[in-house]
DNA sequence: CGGGATTCATCATAATTTCCAATACTGGAC
DNA sequence: GTCCAGTATTGGAAATTATGATGAATCCCG
C-alpha cells in the first residue's frame, strides 16, 4: 500500500473530486483515478461511490478516511522528529490567508522561507475568511492568516500585527493632500465599504458610530482590491489598513490620510487548530512571520500587466513556484 | 514511502537482521537491503549503523521504528474495521506456540481457520517457551499458545484447555497393561524429565512430591519429542500429557496409564499483549481454538519418515503452506 | 428535454520502479 | 592470515505507475 495512494484518496475524500486532489498532489487525474482503485482494490472494498457527482464516500470509505487522516498525520510526524535530530526541517506548510494580507506583503515572507527551509513545501492561498477558517477546521491546511482572528473554540491564535487604517481618497481628491484627518470631515462622503458579512466592516461601523459620523455607503465589496479600484475611479473614499496600499501609493493612484482621535487598527493574526501541535515547518513559518519583513521589494513597474488579479470568489494563487502536472485537466481559464 | 518498506524496515530493526526481515516478508535479502536504502535515502537520514556486525540502529532510527510500529499497527487496525463492515476478515495472525502444542494438534486448526478465513495470513511458530513470550513482549507475534501460562504483568491469558497427564512408559513396560497407576509406583524408576527451566518441570516436581514419591532422573530434555524418543528405547519412564501422545498411541510404541489420586493436568493458555487489542482474524482464530476440534485425523501411517523433527533450539517449522521466496539466502541446513 | 461543460473510467504506451540472482565486499571469529 | 555469515552492488527482467487521449456518465441551465 503506497503512502501516497493514501494520501490522494484522503484527498479526494476531503475535496469531493478527483481532479482537484490530482491538481493539488501534482499528478494527473487519471493517475488519481488509478491510485483509489488501488487501494479499493488491495483492500477489497469500494470506498468512493462515484455514481453521483458531488462523489460520496461509502461507509468504509468514511471509515477508511477517518482513521488515515490522524495516521498520515502520525507519519508525518514522526518524519518531523526524525529529521529534526540533525536540525534539518522538511515537510509541508499549508498557508490560508485572506484576500486582503496580499500577496505583496507575502511575497517576501514566502521567498525568505524558501530560501532558509529549500525542502519544505509551502503551499499559500489566498480565500474568502469563511473559506480560511473552514479549512483549517477541516484540517485542509495547517495556518491560517487573518484579521480580527477568532481565539476559541477549535482555533487558537497567535497575534501577528496590528494594521494601522487610513482614509483612503482617489489622488485628486480635497483631502488627498493632507497628513492626518479628523473623523468628522467624513460626514456625508461617498463610502466604498466592505460587505456586511465581514469582520472588518463591521469595526469600521462601530468605529465610525463612536465618533458619531455617518456615511453614505455607495458600494461593497468582499476584498480590499475592488474597492481600490472603485476608490480610484471615483466611486468614493474607504477606510483600509495601509500596507494593502503600498502599490497604489507608490504609483501615486490613491492617498491615504491618517485618521485623527482613536487609533484605528485592524489586528492579524496567525490562526491554527487549538489542540494540533504545528509540524516543525509550520513553527518555522510563524516564526519567520514575525521577523521584520524586509524593506518592501522594489515595486516593479510593470505597467501592471494583466490587472491585479480581482479575486472572484475563488481566486485563489498560489505561491508555489513548483513545475505543475502537465495534466490534461490543465485547462487555461 | 511504500508502506512495505516501513515494514520491513520496522522488521529489520527488531530482528537486528536484513536477511531474516527478507525471510519474514517473503521478498529476497538484496529487496530488503534496497527498501531500507530507499527509505533512508528519501527521509535523508541514515537509520541503520551497517558497521558493525548485529547491525544498529542510529538514533534517528531508533525514533522512526518506534513511530512506526505504532502507526503500522494503526494501519492495521484500520484495515481490519473497513473490512468488518462487510464482514470479511483479513490480516495476518502470527501465532506462536511451544513445541509440546504439537503439530498434530495445531494442524487441524490451522487447517479449518484457512479454510474459514482464506484472506488471513496465518503464521504458526513452534518454539522455546521463554522465545514465545519474548516474541509477544517484541510485538513479534499476536498470540501465544504456551502451558502454565502467565497472567499478569504485560501478559493477558485466555484459559484454552487442561490436558490430563500419563505415566508414559514402552510398550512392553511391567506397567503397560494397567489402566491406572498409584504414584507410589513410580518410585525409584528412571525418569526421563524436562530441563529444569521449563514450568511443567517444576509442577511434576512438586506433584511428586506432594505424593511423597522420589524418581530418578536419568535424562533432561527441554521438549516432549525427545522424551518420547527417550522412552521408547527405554532410557525410563515419563509423565507427560496425554494429547502430545496421540501418535506413538496409535502405532503402539508407548503406553500411557493415568495416574491415580489426584488429578494431574498440564493447564494450556493463549497469550497475548495486555493492553494490544486483538485484530479481528486474531480473535477469530481464538474462537475457532474453543471449538472442539474434529477427532484427531487419521494418522497417515507413514513409517516415521525422516524422524519426527527433534526440535532443536531453533527448531522452528512454519505452518503456512506459501510460496518460500527462492532466495539466494535460502540455504538448505 | 437537450446542448455544453465537468468529471471520471479506460486504454495503450512509455517511463519508472522493483525485484531477483549472482557476485563483490566487510566485519568478526578463529 | 582464512573463513564465514551477513550485507551491498550490479545488471537485466518483470511489475508497477504515470500519462494523454478517448469515451461515457452526470450535472447545469435554461
Amino acid at each position: 500500500m503506497h503512502l501516497r495512494n493514501v494520501e490522494i484518496f484522503c484527498d479526494v475524500a476531503a475535496r469531493r473530486s478527483f481532479s482537484k486532489a490530482a491538481e493539488v498532489h501534482d499528478v494527473s487525474q487519471s493517475s488519481a483515478s488509478q491510485a483509489v482503485q488501488h487501494l479499493e482494490e488491495k483492500l477489497g472494498v469500494r470506498l468512493i461511490d462515484r455514481s453521483q457527482r458531488p462523489l460520496e464516500l461509502t461507509p468504509a470509505g468514511q471509515l477508511f478516511y477517518d482513521g488515515c487522516r490522524d495516521l498520515l498525520d502520525g507519519f508525518r510526524r514522526v518524519e518531523d522528529r526524525v529529521l529534526g535530530l540533525r536540525d534539518r526541517v522538511r515537510g509541508r506548510v499549508r498557508v490560508a490567508a485572506i484576500y486582503s494580507v496580499g500577496l505583496l506583503q507575502m511575497d517576501d515572507h514566502v521567498r525568505r522561507f524558501r530560501e532558509r527551509y529549500p525542502e519544505v513545501e509551502l503551499r499559500l492561498d489566498f480565500l474568502h475568511p469563511d473559506e480560511v477558517y473552514a479549512r483549517i477546521s477541516g484540517d485542509e491546511c495547517d495556518i491560517g492568516l487573518v484579521s480580527f482572528p477568532r481565539d476559541g473554540g477549535d482555533f487558537a491564535c497567535i497575534p501577528w500585527q496590528d494594521q494601522p487604517m487610513a482614509l483612503v481618497v482617489p489622488a485628486a481628491h480635497k483631502l488627498a493632500r493632507r497628513r492626518t484627518v479628523p473623523a468628522e470631515k467624513f460626514a456625508g462622503e461617498k463610502f466604498v465599504a466592505f460587505t456586511g458579512e465581514l469582520t472588518i466592516r463591521r469595526s469600521i461601523d462601530r468605529w465610525l458610530k463612536e465618533a458619531r459620523v455617518e456615511v453614505n455607503v455607495v458600494h461593497e465589496f468582499d476584498n480590499v482590491e475592488n474597492i481600490k479600484r472603485a476608490v480610484e475611479i471615483g466611486a468614493g473614499v474607504a477606510i483600509l489598513p495601509i500596507p494593502t496600499l503600498t502599490r497604489e501609493l507608490e504609483m501615486g493612484t490613491l492617498s491615504a490620510v491618517r485618521i485623527e482621535g482613536r487609533n484605528w487598527t485592524r489586528p492579524l493574526g496567525i490562526v491554527h487548530r487549538r489542540h494540533k501541535t504545528l509540524s516543525t515547518a509550520a513553527s518555522k513559518f510563524v516564526e519567520l512571520l514575525h521577523e521584520p519583513a524586509e524593506s518592501v521589494p522594489a515595486i516593479r513597474t510593470l505597467p501592471a500587466s494583466g490587472s491585479p488579479s480581482s479575486a472572484g470568489k475563488n481566486g485563489n494563487e498560489n505561491g508555489t513556484g513548483r513545475r505543475r502536472p502537465r495534466t490534461s485537466a490543465g485547462r487555461a481559464k
